[in-house]
DNA sequence: CCACTGACTACTT
DNA sequence: CAAGTAGCCAGTG
């Protein structure tokens, strides 16, 4: 279990009721910019045994990862039920999504001197 | 130690 | 819109 893994975690719980985040959000959050597929790894193989709020994260266009059958209408339950209105296009709207706070300082998160790609706002 | 793998993203056809 | 491509990097075996 690394460094970042843990700030992830800490990321992860820091998501409000009611609110979602993305895991390229999280990633940022965590000091990691280009970590989304760590999040993703660590929400598939450690929510239960961490506690996770697993259903909380969403993908940054606001579309659920879950294939449906896995998981899918679970999430979009518990989402529903906090009161996170998932409409039936399967797009959360950009308004639901939570402003993680910045990361411990001495971290790098983005770094200025990278592109516009880094920051490129939702679609 | 090395080689996959993938609840992702951004870009390009 | 849909589909393909190229990076990403912590787990897992």
């Amino acid at each position: 279990m690394t460094e970042s893994t843990l700030r992830i975690i800490n990321a992860i719980k820091a998501v409000p009721p009611g609110r979602v985040s993305s895991y390229r959000d999280i990633g940022f959050a965590a000091g990691l910019p280009q970590g989304a597929r760590q999040v993703a790894r660590i929400l598939h193989s450690m929510s239960r045994s961490q506690n996770l709020p697993w259903h909380r994260i969403v993908r940054s266009d606001g579309t659920i990862a879950l294939p449906p059958g896995d998981g899918r209408e679970l999430q979009i339950a518990l989402l529903r039920s906090e009161g996170v209105e998932v409409p039936e296009t399967g797009r959360i709207a950009p308004h639901w999504f939570w402003a993680p706070a910045p990361a411990p300082e001495g971290l790098s998160l983005r770094d200025s001197a990278t592109p516009s790609r880094d920051r490129s706002p939702l679609r």
